[in-house]
DNA sequence: AAGGGCAATACCCGCTCGGCATCGTTGTGA
DNA sequence: TCACAACGATGCCGAGCGGGTATTGCCCTT
């Protein structure tokens, strides 16, 4: 018996769903229900009542819940404890994020971080700029954008995340709810600086193209986005959460709209070099993953539009463990 | 990660030394320095500091040695939590041990199995009659002797027990600190009915002759041993904790003595019938393994000898979870 | 100097777990 | 009313994890 099971529980008794829950867990539905049936076999007990249509929890499931809750909370956190314990130089690490990510997420990052002693040196840069410091060494962890090359580093599970639109509150498209790509064709597009991630910037132009948005204008991003968004009638593509960030100034004039089917997405992975995720910044890595995982707006894993079309796989990563064990172990000297 | 290796770090934390942590993990050292190991490398840092003659821990180890213990502990609570809330049809147990069970481990076993709302009904029977009984359904789990016919049922791993001597306090044999078995030769025997258990009761006696001690009378134990103990200056073999269970009377003037290099050791495991390891009885026999395991005198695992000599070979169990599983669930209906 | 005890390493194998493909059922919309 | 869509269960397969045995290397004892 394994405390996975116990996660897996959990996981399904949250979504009330199997198929829901193996996204969240990254696997397929299939393993997730044979658990879930061993599991049950093992106690003895039926944990949920399942049709093909709904999936509840039976009383015994119901009381046992807390329970699986805290056994795993207690594990998690002796885990981060003695990950943390670890001798590195020093308790600092840095990490680097998105310009564009949410002040909610940062503050849970360093809330969750401080608590574990860890110093924070935070960076904000691009996905290119983040491989660089990444390689230099000189940002421990990043949180990035994919595609990204991922040599020498270990990735987490891609999360999703799907873009919507900023624009002036008093925009003519802020009547409506939902918006179409095509809607926009007559208003700039902002941009981040294309050199920072060319490869997210073209699919991303690529894929407003294919749905007949070819922005009239590109704008820079930088000081002046809000700016631009109120003097030019442009717009930007953002995911959701992206006001919260912006509580300085000028919020409550812009506004976001999803877009209709959601036809373009981000996919983010905490990233580290792959020799390093151990102790101290595995610890982080993970804390940083489940800030993200839990924040709205962060789908788990891409829903199942991904496995139909193929595109972007994420491989499972094999442990560290069995390949730095046949190094040899230089203790005990 | 997995709470196994929680236990492993224990183990090897309270037996300062891989070898004896890994017999009373029922697993060979290999193995268990490669998990410490992995476990290490996952951790970034070093829990043991180890020579081939000497294993401490480190002061990393010293102080995550009592979080695992917190996460076992709460993990193990909640499991067995889980397997006690089973619908069995009552939350009744019939149990059974060999009548010569040291008073302390019962009282652990009832103590423990009352916290999880267990009633408990013992009974008292040797390895044959226990077999009838599980066999037949009136006794749900059994602790017994090896050898017996394990068709049908899942035993425990083994656990040994070094037999020694009991004499009354003024035999003559008193004087000596460790006996011979050939020392026994002048005195009768008192032995078991060899219809409760004649495999061990043959085996028991073959040790004798073999070490050249053939008993010159063979009385039969009853409510009278302790009576042919005194007046015929009989002698009975016995694990060391079994005047323990006599508070009765007449201890003080019974006493113990072990037998030079334990040639005759006895095997016992907690059985129950396989197909019911599950839930409520699952936990029980758990418990009850662990209370006999904890119980001095009872070693762990077969010591080297063993496994110089080839003989019983405990046999892992594989989980019987996979092979419920194939047969229809017979859920969601 | 030889031997024994102990942890580490080499190598191997079986079981477990997760992946894909598919089925059966149920609810839904044309 | 029927086909389809959604979902959980099942069959089957491959990989990797974890454990086993045999062996090495180191240190201490005799």
């Amino acid at each position: 018996m394994d405390i996975k099971q116990f996660r897996y529980f959990v996981a399904v008794a949250e979504a009330l769903s199997f198929a829901r829950a193996a996204r969240s867990l990254n696997m397929s539905q299939p393993p997730l229900s044979r658990r879930i049936a061993d599991l049950e076999a093992d106690l003895g007990l039926r944990l949920f009542d399942r049709t093909s249509k709904k999936v509840d929890l039976t009383p015994a499931g119901e009381t046992l819940l807390p329970y699986a809750r805290e056994a795993i909370r207690v594990f998690d956190a002796v885990l981060r404890a003695a990950r943390s314990l670890s001798p590195s130089r020093s308790r600092q690490l840095s990490i680097a994020f998105p310009p564009e990510t949410s002040r909610s997420v940062l503050l849970s990052v360093i809330g969750r971080l401080q608590r574990e002693q860890v110093e924070i040196n935070l960076v904000e840069a691009y996905a290119a700029e983040q491989q660089r410091l990444l390689a230099a060494g000189e940002v421990d962890i990043g949180v990035l954008r994919h595609p990204f090359d991922k040599r020498g580093l270990r990735a987490s599970p891609p999360l999703q995340q799907s873009l919507g639109v900023i624009i002036d509150a008093k925009h003519p498209l802020a009547e409506l709810d939902k918006l179409n790509l095509k809607d926009l064709s007559p208003y700039p597009l902002v941009q981040f600086p294309r050199t920072h991630g060319p490869e997210l910037y073209d699919e991303m132009l690529d894929r407003c193209r294919a749905a007949g948005y070819v922005p009239p204008r590109i704008l820079q991003s930088g000081r002046m986005t809000a700016t631009f968004l109120k003097t030019q009638s442009a717009v930007i593509l953002a995911a959701a959460p992206f006001l919260k960030r912006r509580g300085e100034s000028g919020t409550k004039e812009l506004t976001w709209r999803p877009l209709e089917g959601s036809p373009i997405n981000l996919y983010t992975s905490v990233v580290c070099r792959s020799d390093e995720y151990v102790g101290l910044t595995r610890m982080a890595v993970d804390v940083i993953f489940e800030c993200l995982q839990h924040d709205e707006a962060w789908a788990p894993v891409p829903p199942p539009v991904r496995s139909r079309t193929g595109e972007m796989k994420f491989k499972k990563h094999r442990s560290l463990t069995r390949a730095t064990r046949r190094q040899p172990a230089n203790q005990a000297r």
